[in-house]
DNA sequence: GGTAGACTGCAACTCGTTTGCAATATGAAT
DNA sequence: ATTCATATTGCAAACGAGTTGCAGTCTACC
């Protein structure tokens, strides 16, 4: 689904669930459709046209479109929640996150054949009774920046 | 590695770094290595002995030991962060993540073959130039009790 | 254009986690 | 065993992401 769909089709399911349309959340989902890094509240909020819009609308933007399923929420572990389109919108895909300066990057495809996802799927229905929906494979590491020396003023995450 | 030799692991690991081995030390590794899920800091608390011990040590000797790389961080996502003890002291294994109730279990075993696995990391090392040190994979969805209607009291998560 | 009420901005609040500091306990040396 | 330098703790205050109540605003619909 290209960009330019996926604003519009979540737009009408706005639309169709019978929330409005407001400068807040066409803006928010302007940021996300055009991000191809999961972004965080903050950084969803930097990137907005119009400053004046609050963060907690950017908080509260995100609460309905996660109820919509439009939005799923990721991060790197211990650190602020990221936000990005969630499946029907957006390729199914994982992230490489950086040991190091925490950058997050979209990582295309999925190293889980569908055969071993079922059999997956299957082994923990019935050892456990669990069922799962989704899954999330994070590779962990150093990026391209942080493996050689540290770069300018990046940090070295605690 | 045993539970018995994980603990006696890690606190010559702790001697050999220069660290003293202290009672709040003592009794969170005892405690983590003693529980077969990841605990949030208030849960390592919860489960001390000496209740006299601080939270703020909880998350000090957690701090320590994650520099000792004995143990390491997950969560289910923006809850809060959950310990356990890291690859060498502990089985390789993932996570299931319950949608609804939030609750943690592990998974044992990788459905990421070695084969697999090694075609990832050539990968991502050439297109992207980053450099996989470790991975985790969450299979999220619905746990035994969240899947037939509410049990007791547990609430849905936002 | 007018209206009901969904939605926003704001500021106050929550709660997991971190931190400064004076008091205490540890490991090593005597 | 006693002493000592200092690593570590308890406490309380601070921090920061995320949430919430409320009065005023804007949207969708007529
Ligand atoms: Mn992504
Ligand atoms: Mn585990
Ligand atoms: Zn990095
Ligand atoms: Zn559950």
């Amino acid at each position: 689904m290209n960009p330019r769909d996926s604003r519009t089709a979540v737009t009408a399911l706005l639309a169709d669930r019978g929330y409005r349309l407001t400068a807040p959340r066409r803006q928010v989902l302007d940021v996300l459709v055009a991000s191809r890094t999961p972004l965080s509240a903050a950084e969803i909020h930097r990137r907005l046209e119009n400053r004046r819009i609050n963060l907690a609308s950017v908080y509260r933007t995100i609460y309905v479109l996660r109820r919509l399923e439009a939005v799923r929420v990721t991060d790197a572990i211990g650190a602020e929640q990221r936000f990005e389109l969630a499946d029907p919108f957006s390729a199914h895909h994982h992230h490489l996150i950086c040991q190091d300066c925490g950058r997050i990057d979209d990582f295309e495809g999925c190293p889980l054949e569908e055969r071993v996802l079922r059999a997956v799927n299957r082994r923990v229905r019935r050892s456990r009774r669990f069922r799962v929906v989704q899954h999330e494979l994070r590779l962990i590491g150093a990026c391209a920046d942080c493996d050689r020396g540290r770069p300018d003023g990046a940090e070295r995450r605690p």
